[in-house]
DNA sequence: AACTTGACGATTGTTAACAATCTTTGTCAA
DNA sequence: TTGACAAAGATTGTTAACAATCGTCAAGTT
């Protein structure tokens, strides 16, 4: 979700266990989830690797996004008047916090995670649900394709959007989020590739 | 996704080897993944039981596939001319064939992969798999609510859905779909409950 | 008679050793 | 020097024994 582990990075479970502290139990439970969300490959008797979506899934995805997302916003945007909408503009304000502080994997997780709230106020836990798995998937492939200048989502365009919900403007809201998208998706570079990298740096400057 | 397994039935490790045949190590895995799709209920300690969704998140599943399905057929039969519809026809055909034969499961299970199917028309791979999630969903709910004459979706609905879409007429399919989705809602008691089930009978039938 | 407490049984969660598979390395020959 | 083959090492997959937790039943007390 913060873009910190390439694609094609392997996630040996001995690795794993030393890092985190944990049996191999936990692991292979943790791996098999990942992998079940698509988020890892894991392959027979080799181990689990990050996944490294191709040009065509980077597409499927863009392509599910649109499917869903619109008539989310629109949606959201009709029935706004019973919906709470504080946790947005309150994650707008860490948005800004962040980007202010140059805080690059902050900004990335939180760009993605708008798209989530955005799911989660419609109060629907399918919908939040598979958001949220549309949502890591687009990170992935945003670190994979992504120019390294834009790889969050432009500046103003989530508090564009917040507000045309806010006034009801479903038609606008819509508008607004279906460029939006059009904008993340224009921003990749489809050839680019990125090489795997090793995992023992990147995990362990986490704890 | 046959609504053999009444909600809220116990799945205890034990029993499930000793019926597959297979190590705790593979049920424990499945079980997981299963309840990683909210189909099982794992807790802590105590076990797994078959999901028991309420009316809320019953109303939240509909919710969601009036999201999604309406934009998805609409634009299946925008862009039909690339893609191949005979999976459906001849998925059509298998649903009459149970129909005349009358085999209740077999009904039940083509009722719903025919929504699977026509995600899975769209070539994309997340589309299709969010479809599926909520199909199997659907399936449990419809056991749970269903009055036992209409588990299934309506007889004709189906084809007069896909004739929309092979002509094209891509309003016409939406229409069809929305009323179709609401047909299978409204046929739902939302007051009625099941009871709990021994599992062995049923699933000894299996093999 | 009803409620609490304790122990027993059953079931799940974890760990560690073992087996199987794949990758790598080294050796030998062409 | 390169290729193939074989053995060793490393990694994953599986199994089985062990530990922990929960529910139930019985006994005792209020």
């Amino acid at each position: 979700m913060e873009q910190r582990l390439a694609p094609n990075t392997k996630l040996s479970e001995a690795r794993l266990c030393e890092t985190f502290g944990v049996g191999r139990m936990r692991v292979r439970r943790a791996l098999l989830l990942l992998s079940s969300q698509g988020l890892i490959e894991l392959q027979s008797n080799r181990g689990a690797y990050v996944a490294c979506p191709d040009k065509s899934e980077a597409n499927d995805v863009f392509a599910a996004r649109m499917l869903i997302e619109p008539p989310l916003v629109r949606q959201l945007a009709q029935s706004s008047s019973d919906i709470d909408l504080t946790v947005l503009v309150d994650h707008i304000a860490l948005e800004d916090a962040a980007r202010i502080q140059n805080e690059r994997t902050e900004i990335i997780r939180l760009s993605g995670e708008f798209h989530t709230k955005l799911a989660q106020a419609s109060g629907n836990k399918f919908v939040f649900r598979m958001m949220r798995e549309l949502v890591t998937r687009t990170s992935l492939i945003v670190g994979l394709f992504g120019s390294s200048q834009n790889a969050s989502c432009p500046d103003d365009e989530h508090n564009n959007i917040l507000k045309a919900i806010q006034t009801k403007n479903a038609e606008l809201a819509e508008q607004l989020l279906i460029s939006h998208l059009n904008h993340i998706q224009s921003g990749l570079d489809m050839e680019s590739r990125q090489e795997p990298q090793d995992d023992l740096a990147a995990i362990l400057g986490m704890d």
